[in-house]
DNA sequence: CTGGATCCATTAGGATACTG
DNA sequence: CAGTATCCTAATGGATCCAG
């Protein structure tokens, strides 16, 4: 049992893993997951993601909603009004993908309070021991 | 339908993503996945990471194992022996991660040819378009 | 073997001002 | 409303050398 690793793990993590950890970089990126959650219940428009996400700069949120697109999981729409009202939503892709990341928020959810006290007394330890 | 993020979504995604992004950006940030789930699978060791993950800088991986004992994913075990030698594995709590880190894998595997197409075509669409 | 410390290049990202 | 452009700082991360 403490050998389960001896180089089977090598293969598994370097042959799926590297291709994959550009994908993930992007999509689990900084503001990515804000973003796919809060376009999973439907359109929402820049503005409106600009409130949600609340923390994010205009600058930022373009960037990523780009990048979102570019990657194929957001579709924008312009509706050439005016004023003019842009609204993303999910790929069938990105769907695919929104359970995961409700998991993982959960997770983090359940847990952040237990993870930052083990951050605190890791400080603790660390930082004054005896001072 | 194409209304359903009005007034709602920002409560969502203000009051719990924003706590909740501070431990993800750090739990789901660039080496943590690979290193997850390399340790899954039973105790492994500094040098075998390093191999196993590929393109890690002995940094940093040293900087991410910190940060993931630190913040309570992570166990180290120090075997006093010459040389050294030091065992990393799961906590309960990084355990509880890893089926999602698996199903966002899986997903980025399932999807990273499509999204690279995706990728294409819109850096065509856009770069030249009849040159 | 398992790190820590330092130096340096690249990039992420905020602030601000401007535009169709 | 929905961006774009510019400037500038902070953080990321590789390379290298040193150490218990």
């Amino acid at each position: 049992m403490s050998q389960g690793n001896t180089g089977v793990t090598s293969q598994v993590v370097n042959a799926q893993a590297c291709p994959v950890r550009e994908v993930l970089d992007r999509v689990v990126g900084k503001w990515s997951v804000p973003i796919l959650i809060a376009a999973a219940h439907g359109p929402i428009r820049f503005t409106e993601l600009e409130r949600a996400i609340e923390g994010i700069s205009r600058r930022m949120l373009t960037l990523t909603l780009r990048n979102l697109e570019r990657d194929g999981l957001l579709k924008r729409t312009v509706h050439p009004t005016v004023p003019p009202k842009v609204e993303y939503e999910l790929t069938p892709v990105a769907h695919e993908l929104h359970g995961t990341l409700l998991r993982l928020t959960g997770w983090a959810e359940r847990h952040r309070v237990t993870i930052a006290e083990s951050r605190a007394a890791y400080d603790e330890e660390r930082g004054l021991v005896d001072a």
